[in-house]
DNA sequence: CCTGTCAACTGGGATC
DNA sequence: GATCCCAGTTGACAGG
């Protein structure tokens, strides 16, 4: 816990570079990296699990912690541009993308699932907000949902709009 | 403390 | 059977 780095994210361009050149020169990487690094696109399931190749947990308390990996704003930049054109990738595209952004494949993989799934349930939220005429007679869920949609359109990300104009429509 | 976010995880179905 | 996907959940973390 103590040991875990939160990446702070910094819109300024030499700040997002000097986090590449970094992780680029002493492999520096969130914490999941550190075990993901060894894990080869393998069986989805099994890719995980840090102890694999350490004596495995007896107990609860030996369980290692699950950590979350915060991506570098450039990552996610670069994740969300190869996003806004192709909202699969294949293998070979995958792996490309892995190791550009110095990420694991199965990092991509999840980063992608979790990007549709996410779009979508956006997209339904709003869909669903929208049929509603008006606010009038709204629950405050629905109040809440509804604002969120428009929240959503005008979603603080810098470095988006430049990107995002291809297939916007269906959200923003 | 509560809540929202998000990467990681689980489970089940589909495809080859 | 291996691998992918979606849908939903979990767990760590940050901010109010």
């Amino acid at each position: 816990m103590s040991d875990r780095v939160k990446v702070q994210t910094s819109f300024l361009i030499e700040d997002i570079l000097s986090v590449k050149d970094a992780n680029a020169k002493e492999g520096q990487k969130s914490p999941r990296d550190a075990t993901d690094e060894a894990a080869l696109p393998g069986s989805p399931k099994d890719d995980r699990n840090p102890a694999a190749t350490a004596s495995a947990p007896e107990t609860l308390a030996d369980k290692p912690k699950r950590t979350r990996a915060a991506f570098t704003h450039l990552q996610v930049l670069e994740l969300e541009k190869k996003f806004e054109h192709q909202k699969y990738l294949s293998p070979p595209e995958r792996a490309h993308l892995a190791g550009a952004l110095r990420l694991t494949e199965t990092q991509v993989k999840i980063w992608f699932q979790n990007r549709r799934y996410k779009t979508k349930r956006r997209q339904q939220a709003c869909h669903r907000a929208d049929e509603m005429p008006g606010t009038q007679g709204m629950e405050p869920s629905s109040v809440l949902l509804h604002s969120f949609c428009r929240a959503a359109r005008v979603e603080y990300r810098p470095f988006w709009w430049h990107y995002a104009a291809p297939w916007r429509p269906l959200l923003w």
